[in-house]
DNA sequence: AAGTGGTCTAGACCACGCG
DNA sequence: GCGTGGTCTAGACCACTTC
């Protein structure tokens, strides 16, 4: 019945150990929050190693959100990581801040584009339809953690372009178009950063991060909009308590 | 107020080329679900680069889940994902079979074991208190894609360490101890492959997982068990549908 | 026995950040 | 202009899988 586990633990590989030692230092509190690690190649020396193994564990403790870099800026020890229940719509800045930390919200970009075959399909639209996009970087004491693209319906959305858009989109929705939430769906996977979203959080190309998909009805069951949500996977632990389903 | 996108797409990188070229190939069909990559010393000198950049193309591929590895086999097509809703609690292989595929259970271990601190923290226990473990791995279509273990407290279960534990545990805590779930929590974050895990996956240390820890509460609020869930991450994706909270 | 991925070495040049 | 991370080269040995 018990099965043993693996008699022979092998010897921890070089990349294993510095893993290890510099996560030592982080719990430790020796490595603050926030704090850039030395740079990677004064770290090779120190561990007597290359820079490549070096690396090596850096993007292991980069997976488990230890760490995090900025792209050509360095190494940083990850803050603790906001707790996220994507069921509670947006008001991100009133999440931020209940939880004690500090948000703010940039528009990169809002203005009509056309859906490709991705957006098409998920959001269930003809080939080619119109719709507006608004990208964000959000924030989260100071660190930009979160790009998001909302994808809307114009048809729905009259005038929305000219208005105030670092604020929350849900509040707009009900303010200025009565229009509120009912069912939503989300998709979350890990991804890999890729042009506009590595530019736009500092990422270099192929970082980790976890991205999701929500798609929002109001309460008729139209279909209001799509967000394609980006978070640095080291800023958020994704929460959800519920009860079990009928 | 609309910014423009960053005007000159700097030339891709042989990394980005190589990972370009792969997924071209596996979305046309030529690489179909399953199949083995050609080995890295082959892909490197096909590609005129080293195996050093070819394996970080392979490694965004794998962070992206297109392809995933086994541990000294080789890299694979990643089929596609199972869609998983934390909510519906267990009944792993039901849910893997009305999406058409095939689920197998196996049981790693299964004993008494001491909470370690994480596990009190989380669990709301006093220090150093027992729990029944029991370790399994699960696969789809003979894939092992899950590595789950489950704590329990032992005096809600005794004798089951001698039932048949490859089948829901679920319906044995309903129809052998007449519990059943009330309120569940899901903490759910992207890691990276360690020790137990890695070795009953077949993934190298270091691997990218998700994991996802289950607090799941009987009808009037008492704890049942702890799950700690730790899937292959091309292998799923986390779909939840809802409506809005209160 | 041959071939594979896992691990590691010892360099190099470049674009960019920062002072 | 110096140091940084980003990218890349050209090898090597070992443990393990596969035949």
């Amino acid at each position: 019945m018990s099965q043993w586990m693996s008699p022979d633990e092998r010897q921890p590989t070089q990349v294993a150990q510095i893993r290890q030692s510099l996560q030592e230092q982080i719990r430790a509190g020796l490595l603050r929050p926030g704090m850039r690690l030395p740079s990677e190649r004064a770290l090779s020396e120190r561990f007597a190693t290359t820079r490549i193994t070096l690396k090596e564990a850096l993007a292991v403790l980069e997976t488990e959100g230890q760490i995090y870099r900025e792209e050509r800026r360095g190494w940083f020890v990850a803050p603790p990581r906001l707790i996220y229940d994507p069921r509670t719509k947006s008001h991100f800045q009133a999440m931020v801040e209940s939880q004690g930390r500090a948000a703010t919200t940039r528009v990169l970009q809002a203005g009509p584009v056309v859906a490709n075959a991705e957006l098409c399909q998920r959001m269930g639209l003809a080939p080619l339809s119109p719709l507006l996009k608004i990208c964000r970087v959000r924030s989260l004491d100071s660190r930009d953690v979160l790009y998001v693209e909302h994808y809307l319906l114009p048809e729905r959305f009259p005038g929305l372009l000219e208005m105030d858009l670092t604020c929350s989109l849900t509040r707009l929705y009900a303010e200025r178009y009565g229009i509120g939430y009912g069912q939503s769906t989300f998709d979350i996977l890990p991804t890999a950063a890729h042009g506009a979203v590595a530019r736009a959080l500092g990422l270099p190309q192929g970082a980790p991060l976890l991205q999701i998909c929500r798609l929002n009805l109001d309460g008729q069951g139209r279909l209001i909009d799509c967000d394609m949500e980006y978070w640095r996977q080291d800023a958020v632990v994704i929460r959800i308590q519920s009860d079990p389903l009928p």
